[in-house]
RNA sequence: GUGGGUGUAGCUCAGUGGAUAGAGCACUGGACUGUGGCUCCAGGUGUCGGGGGUUCAAAUCCCCUCACCCACCCCA
């Protein structure tokens, strides 16, 4: 019989893991609720069209990595590979959008990416997220880089720093993809293959290009800020002043561009301890609720990578404190039935191996599950009418009556 | 999609053509039938990823394949 393994790109989170990402999931959600956010639950699966639409069907996220597939009624769908699309859907269709307010939503869950695995990279892979609707002050910009900040510093993260860039509104951006168009189409063989096809697709994407070649080619053309109207310029001049009042380390990188089609103006990315990988990205998405068939509502959000963030945090397990309880002999096992579900009625954790028979064996027991105190009875004690305590880490003992037994047991958890 | 590395016991890994394939940890039993950890003794640890080939002889060399890891692309 051969052996069933994990799904190439999927991941385990076994029981010890899960500790940790209990705790970063509470300093994460507990910070973002501080800041006026409310959790949203959407679907892991929506129509494929829905981030065709959004992300845009040439992003190499829909071109090469969605998980898509059709339904048995042959709807085209596919498994959501980030969480915006979803969160804008739900915002329209629910009716949130209709009233006029700030919102501010967040969200928990897998996404999908057919890529190739490696370090910090799955297949289904963690996401938290937020999406703050309804202004485009650029000091709601400045606001979510800042509440970043304070994640990274809460979780104690060292030698972290923000990159930032502005795209410009639709006009700002469609214009100087046309200037970049120009400008690449008559230096074309000196690109990478794949940037020439950029050219045509999605211009702006050269400009994060790694490859040396291009890196030269395009390092003559103009950049982002000599372009933008007064009001972008007005826009992203205010958000760097937010960060500098809140004192968030950022640095202006003119070539940064997003992965996806939606974003406007404001664009950032986190990096930290000197990784290659961004462990957090987002930015201004400001027509995107109104290309997505809702009103014209701006919006700024990020999205954390789970498993990027959680291999950088440090966190050490405390376990609470639980009693192992050693019956020997038949009536002991009777009064041991229903002392433990007294115990655990108490809220006091309890363990036992109903199996193993001699003390020697339920000692051994309690030391494997790392019990703070071995509660042991055996015949002796029945008759007597009394158990014994056992501290496992001090090996000292002490008797207990049977009766009013649960307020000696709290005394020792205090 | 491209390139590189690695697959041997439950886990971490030795073993580069030669005998019945090894170590540590873990596991099970015993020394120790009412006191765990420590120590000592004994014991399974196995399709050497799978298939084919070369050879008197393959974990070892060759080919194919699969899986995992790393890097590129891209992304979080």
């Amino acid at each position: 019989m051969d052996r069933y393994i994990k799904v190439r790109g999927m991941h385990d989170i076994l029981p010890d893991d899960v500790l940790k990402w209990q705790f970063i999931e509470k300093v994460l959600t507990e910070t973002v609720k501080h800041y006026g956010y409310k959790e949203i639950r959407t679907p892991l699966v929506e129509s494929r069209s829905l981030f065709e639409r959004s992300i845009g069907s040439e992003s190499d996220i829909i071109s090469k990595e969605i998980y898509a597939f059709k339904d048995r009624k042959g709807r085209d769908i596919a498994l959501r590979p980030e969480g915006t699309a979803s969160v804008v859907r739900a915002f329209i269709e629910s009716g949130m959008c209709a009233e006029k307010k700030v919102f501010r939503l967040y969200y928990y869950g897998p996404m999908f990416r057919y890529d190739r695995p490696q370090k910090g990279r799955y297949r289904q892979f963690y996401q938290f997220g937020i999406e703050l609707f309804g202004s485009e002050h650029p000091f709601f910009d400045g606001e979510v880089v800042t509440m970043l900040h304070m994640i990274v510093n809460k979780l104690k993260l060292q030698k972290y720093y923000f990159l930032v860039n502005t795209l410009g509104c639709l006009k700002c951006k469609n214009r100087y993809s046309d200037i970049i168009k120009e400008y690449l189409s008559a230096r074309e063989n000196y690109l990478c293959d794949d940037c020439k096809r950029r050219i045509i697709t999605s211009p702006l994407r050269i400009l994060d290009c790694k490859n040396p070649d291009c890196k030269q080619t395009f390092s003559g053309a103009p950049v982002i800020g000599d372009v933008l109207c007064n009001d972008c310029k007005e826009h992203f001049k205010a958000f760097e002043e937010y960060l500098k009042l809140n004192n968030v380390p950022y640095k202006v990188d003119p070539y940064l561009v997003r992965g996806l089609d939606y974003y406007t103006r404001t664009v950032f990315e986190l990096y930290v301890g000197g990784e290659e990988n961004a462990i957090a990205a987002g930015g201004r998405y400001d027509k995107l609720v109104q290309q997505l068939g809702g009103p014209d509502i701006p919006a700024v959000g990020f999205a954390i990578g789970m498993e990027r963030l959680i291999s950088l945090v440090k966190y050490s397990p405390s376990q609470i404190p639980f009693f192992y309880l050693a019956c020997i002999g038949k009536e002991a096992k009777l009064k041991g039935a229903i002392m433990i579900n007294e115990l655990r009625n108490e809220d006091i954790a309890v363990e036992t191996d109903y199996e193993e028979e001699s003390l020697s064996s339920h000692l051994k027991m309690a030391n494997k599950t790392g019990a703070n105190w071995c509660i042991i009875i055996g015949e002796d004690e029945i008759k007597r009418k009394e158990f014994i305590v056992k501290n496992m880490l001090s090996g000292h003992q002490i008797t207990i009556p049977f009766n009013n037994y649960i307020n000696r047991i709290k005394e020792l958890l205090k």
